[in-house]
DNA sequence: ATACATCGTTAGTGTCACTAACGCAAATGG
DNA sequence: CCATTTGCGTTAGTGACACTAACGATGTAT
């Protein structure tokens, strides 16, 4: 029975108070499960993360080429070629060349995708429900609101 | 003026709603801002985030072997090595051979380690300041809460 | 005595954030 | 109009962190 040290878990124990103190810390440990459980989540039904991102990008913003698509999503350009690979071969979207300028590819979505778009939006639904369960509605609110104000400052 | 794409931020601009609604990706990327922070200012006295969590842990529990360390830092037994090889290069602890059982270390922390724990806890505080600037204390109280709870949530 | 668990250690995996540099195409400026 | 600069997609690589696997040496249990 080996559970020397499984899993990231931070059970009061006898961990430095200290340590528990730093905000970065906490906030690196939450971000760490929470990451785990979302992508256990995409994984389940073989997508990543990053499609999801794409996908709903191109829902809400129409198509655009790779670097639009990168600013959108905050996704680097470097780390979506590989992404957008993905999305093509499972035919959820399609990669044409801009006729207009040869550099770019304009990024479309295609009618699986659209469907692909509609399962991510329910497994994100789900990651969200799973991740947030211990609180209320208006808890959430206020977590959010107050992660958005670290990162709008941090941004700065 | 090549400002493609700096850093992570995640100004507003035109990010797809559904995409920024993700917990998941909020946390994330206001853990790695945090953590950019916390490195920085580790790596400006030539430290490191886990030097902390260890001097930490030997001031408030005392000395012990390299897997108590471990389970009170929630460092990996694998990562402990180098941090505690960097620690004794500094002359912070002191890593013996525990002679009760040859397979243990005994790690005690040196006065030049405690000198340096103090440091550490002024560069922490520092951090903690920077990283919960737009915050009051009932905020970030708050926030702290919030986030315990997620995270016991997620540990369970 | 044999089996098994634990200790420190080395090495390696996978993800994410991020940088560097490439060849090509397009916009800009003298 | 030609040269320089900027933007595009792409490849490769870095570094931190979380995490796994397996090792030899040493303890513990049956």
């Amino acid at each position: 029975m080996d559970h020397g040290n499984d899993l990231r878990f931070d059970r009061g124990e006898q961990m430095p108070e200290r340590f528990r103190r730093q905000t970065s810390r906490l906030l690196g440990m939450t971000a760490a499960q929470a990451s785990r459980v979302a992508q256990s989540a995409f994984a389940s039904v073989g997508a990543h993360r990053w499609h999801y991102g794409v996908l709903a990008a191109l829902d809400e913003s129409g198509p655009g080429s790779q670097s639009q698509i990168a600013d959108r999503t905050g996704i680097y350009r470097s780390d979506l070629v590989a992404t957008l690979n993905e999305l093509v071969e499972g035919g959820h979207i399609e990669r044409s060349p801009d006729p207009s300028d040869k550099r770019r590819n304009i990024i479309t979505m295609t009618e699986t995708g659209r469907a692909r778009l509609a399962e991510l939006d329910r497994v994100t639904a789900g990651i969200n429900e799973h991740i947030l369960a211990p609180l209320d509605e208006a808890e959430r609110e206020r977590l959010f609101a107050l992660l958005r104000r670290l990162n709008d400052h941090l941004s700065a």
